[in-house]
DNA sequence: GTAATTCCTAAACCTAACTTTAGCTCAAGA
DNA sequence: TCTTGAGCTAAAGTTAGGTTTAGGAATTAC
């Protein structure tokens, strides 16, 4: 037997609390890979309710499809994955997670005594500071609070 | 004198990091309320500087725009804001955020103990747990981990 | 005074993550 | 068998949060 019988797509659904056309795109992102039966519909494996509930996680999060697709090259895609894959996963997944925790937490740290105080000093304000600053997530240089480091005095 | 000088988007660009379309998006937002002068240019208050910075800050944390102009509300639009107008728009946002970063930890911790264990036994599992997936973020009900509370027998 | 910037608006375009629609085929039950 | 529900594809639409473009008008610099 070379293929088990395979779930459908409708049901999958139904077992996951996603929407059938979000199953669909998610193929479409390479996050799943059914094969298809004799009349070209699509057939899941049963450990697929599991991998598709893994994204779903994996998006509450904030980590986006292709970070997730990532995540997920280390499942096996022919065989049901086992406790030990799962593991794997995890461990990869959680380092993640705890950066973007440890992320959260420190700008909430520096909001404290920074926009907390009316940050008044700016000198002395974190979310201001350079370095801290390129710890954060944005994608270019952003002069928080409102001054840059090199220029007090302006027009 | 009703306005003081005022500052152009340009030079609010410069001093925010944002781009001047992203500030012109901004006001159409609701976010800010630029005044014109005679010739029609929008003219910020110095202030603005630092009610932008606080968009930046608070979209860093995952904030939507129409939520982050909730909190922008208890702002003075008209007069410089002060330090205390500053504490007190920080306390509303530092609530927010404090749950939303325990929302992440519990989730996380949960993760632990479900993802990490291969989560075998899914009558154990805090993801799979309906009170549990209550408190996440989702937009509806979501059936995690693979199983309904319902049903363990199926097709 | 004139040339180079900067700014203006409106509308189109962009990406992510999906959903909806249209038109058609497949599968399952009475 | 026949009808109804489930599935299929391709393309268009949707929302958030912007950016880009086009064609002018205002400001600033020399």
């Amino acid at each position: 037997m070379p293929q088990p019988a395979g779930i459908s797509i409708g049901y999958l659904a139904e077992r996951t609390g996603l929407a059938v056309s979000a199953i669909r795109y998610y193929e479409a992102q390479g996050l799943v890979e059914p094969w298809r039966n004799a009349g070209g519909q699509r057939r899941f494996h049963r450990a697929d309710i599991r991998r598709l509930s893994f994204i779903m996680i994996a998006q509450q999060f904030g980590f986006s499809l292709p970070e997730i697709r990532g995540f997920l090259k280390s499942l096996p895609g022919s065989r049901t994955p086992t406790r030990d894959d799962w593991a794997r996963i995890s461990e990869n997944f959680r380092s993640h997670l705890d950066q973007r925790i440890e992320t959260l937490v420190k700008l909430r740290d520096n909001l404290d005594g920074c926009i907390g105080c009316g940050c008044l000093s700016l000198p002395n304000c974190k979310l201001y500071n350079p370095e801290d600053r390129a710890a954060q997530k944005g994608q270019g240089p952003r002069y928080l609070m409102g001054d840059r480091p090199e220029a007090e005095n302006d027009p």
